[in-house]
DNA sequence: TTCCGACAGTGGGGTCGCAAT
DNA sequence: ATTGCGACCCCACTATCGGAA
């Protein structure tokens, strides 16, 4: 006797029921009941379909080859594996005409999906389910399901840097398969994220006995070496290992032969000061000739963290402790700057501190609790990052229409700073720091203004200025003036400024001395 | 009862690699 | 050679739920 297995149909009912639901609970008891009803062999697809993912990973298939309509099929007919099976294959595709086969390959697919099965097929393609459940949530659900306690369950996926590999153990074995997931060198974690305070006052106040430490401006890298296998993971946990050659070596010549090191890695000038992070993010992006990358812009580790030692599992290790076998372990120049503060009476040296780390160049400070363990996989509480806030008031050139939640508001403007001819250049967009009250105002006002219409919105009469938060101007090639705002998010409307009070191009780009515009570039 | 942590969603700019043009 | 697309790097902020205080 050989099973089919679950019908695809059954996933996108749930998914569909889980986004109409806005309770936790009850998404999650909607998760558990279907994951309970999956077969052994289907387990690992429906997980991650559930949570969103696909278990192969992206395709290379995005929304410009899903755009175009294909008729549904009138019944479901497709199993779970039938669909996995034919996205693995849609996946090995490559080469020339590549493209043109993938896309025959989905269009057969969507085409043997009902609608629903459409919708659901194609949010998983695009990482774009939208049903208001990812990964913790699907965590959750598999807690539920299979009667384990949910921080177990939380707790072994993080370290097991897969929701997947937990839960086909957790459904074939039960609670006790939990233990199977222990840290383990070669096998990344989910690295611990901080959040942001307004203040190194607000920060210090909160964590008291802390350590305050250099924000570099790079690529988070988690390194992982078991004698002269080495491996290095990003953030997301993708591998790495191929394209940094230089910290492979540096990590081959540290004094341990096993341990996990969680870090940073940064292009520096031949000063010691950062280069733009577009440098940086572009050699940890180059592939193809990485040696020659290497040689023309080198990237530096300095690590922050140690997740293990010699065998020895440091997660659980008050921060202190697992600071001091870093220091063990790794030489100064390599360690990212810090100094220690003791509560409130310190916060006068600790903001000497990010001054001197501004000064240097570097972004901004995180600030951590000293007695805090690492959360894995969590925006933890104990780590508060303080980077400078920079404003400017700019003028409204444009408004698209939201999406999702967004549709029928208009969301994200365009944003132009004056040219000394009193027209105005586009700097950037942005869609941030909007309450639902805003949304539904701008909404209102903004046609009111409208130059030209277009599919994905208006155009403006330069005549609303907003106050604009930001961190740093970055080069560009998309703009006018050369530059383009980094992190862009609205304060406020200033109804009460004129556009001809709106900053000018020139006192933008003074404003950041270091992001010249390209010659020729100037609008 | 109120507060706050965790989550998901809504997108921003940039770079690279690859396929199509 | 150039352009468009997709994957992934950096990321801020708001709404909401539900447990903590």
């Amino acid at each position: 006797m050989h099973s089919e297995g679950m019908l695809f149909a059954e996933l996108a009912r749930v998914s569909q029921e889980v986004a109409a639901t806005s309770a936790r609970t009850r998404k999650t008891a909607l998760l558990a009941e279907l994951f309970r009803d999956a077969e052994a062999d289907d387990v690992p697809i429906v997980i991650p379909y559930l949570a969103g993912r696909l278990p192969q990973g992206r395709l290379g298939i995005g929304w410009k080859l899903l755009s175009r309509q294909i008729a549904p099929a009138t019944g479901p007919t497709l199993t779970v594996r039938e669909v996995n099976a034919r996205l693995t294959e849609i996946g090995t595709v490559s080469g020339t005409g590549s493209q043109a086969e993938r896309s025959r390959l989905v269009g057969a697919l969507l085409a043997a999906a009902t609608e629903h099965e459409q919708r659901f097929l194609i949010g998983l393609l695009t990482g774009e389910v939208r049903q208001g459940a990812l990964d913790a949530l699907a965590a959750e659900g598999l807690a539920a399901a299979t009667g384990a306690p949910p921080d177990a369950v939380r707790r072994a996926v993080m370290l097991a840097g897969s929701l997947q590999a937990v839960a086909g153990a957790l459904l074939a074995d039960g609670p006790p398969a939990l233990d199977r997931f222990r840290l383990t060198v070669g096998r990344p974690v989910w690295p611990m994220l901080a959040h942001t305070a307004s203040s190194v006052a607000e920060a210090v106040g909160k964590l008291g006995e802390c350590a305050v430490e250099e924000k570099l401006d790079g690529i988070r890298v988690q390194v992982h070496r078991d004698g002269d296998d080495v491996r290095i993971h990003t953030r997301t946990l993708e591998d790495i290992t191929d394209r940094l050659p230089e910290l492979v070596a540096v990590a081959r010549e540290l004094g341990e032969q096993r341990f996990i090191l969680d870090g940073e890695v940064i292009a520096l000038d031949e000063n010691g000061r950062p280069r733009p992070f577009q440098e940086t993010s572009g050699r940890v992006s180059s592939r193809v000739d990485v040696e020659s990358a290497a040689r023309q812009v080198p990237v530096s580790p300095v690590f922050f963290d140690a997740l293990s030692v010699d065998g020895r599992e440091l997660l659980d290790l008050p921060f202190a402790e697992r600071h001091a076998e870093l220091a063990r372990l790794v030489p100064e120049p390599m360690r990212v700057r810090r100094t220690l503060a003791h509560g409130p009476d310190d916060v006068a040296a600790a903001e000497e501190f990010l001054t001197e780390t501004l000064a240097r160049g570097h972004e901004g400070v995180v600030v951590k609790g000293l007695d805090a363990p690492y959360s894995a996989g969590r925006r933890g509480a104990s780590w508060l990052k303080i980077k400078p806030v920079h404003t400017l008031d700019l003028v409204v050139l444009g408004a698209e229409w939201g999406s999702g939640r967004r549709t029928g508001k208009l969301s994200n403007l365009h944003l132009g700073a004056r040219n000394p001819d009193g027209s105005f250049a586009m700097l950037g967009k942005t869609f941030k720091g909007m309450t639902d009250a805003l949304l539904a105002w701008q909404t209102e006002r903004l046609p009111e203004l409208a130059a030209e219409e277009h599919r994905w919105g208006f155009t403006l009469r330069p005549e609303l200025v907003v106050e604009i938060a930001y961190d740093g101007l970055q080069r560009s090639s998309r703009y006018p003036a050369g530059v383009a705002l980094r992190f862009a998010r609205l304060v406020r409307y200033r109804e009460d400024k004129s556009p001809a009070e709106a900053d000018t191009v020139e006192t933008v780009l003074a404003a950041h001395p270091g992001v010249a515009a390209r010659p020729g570039a100037a609008g």
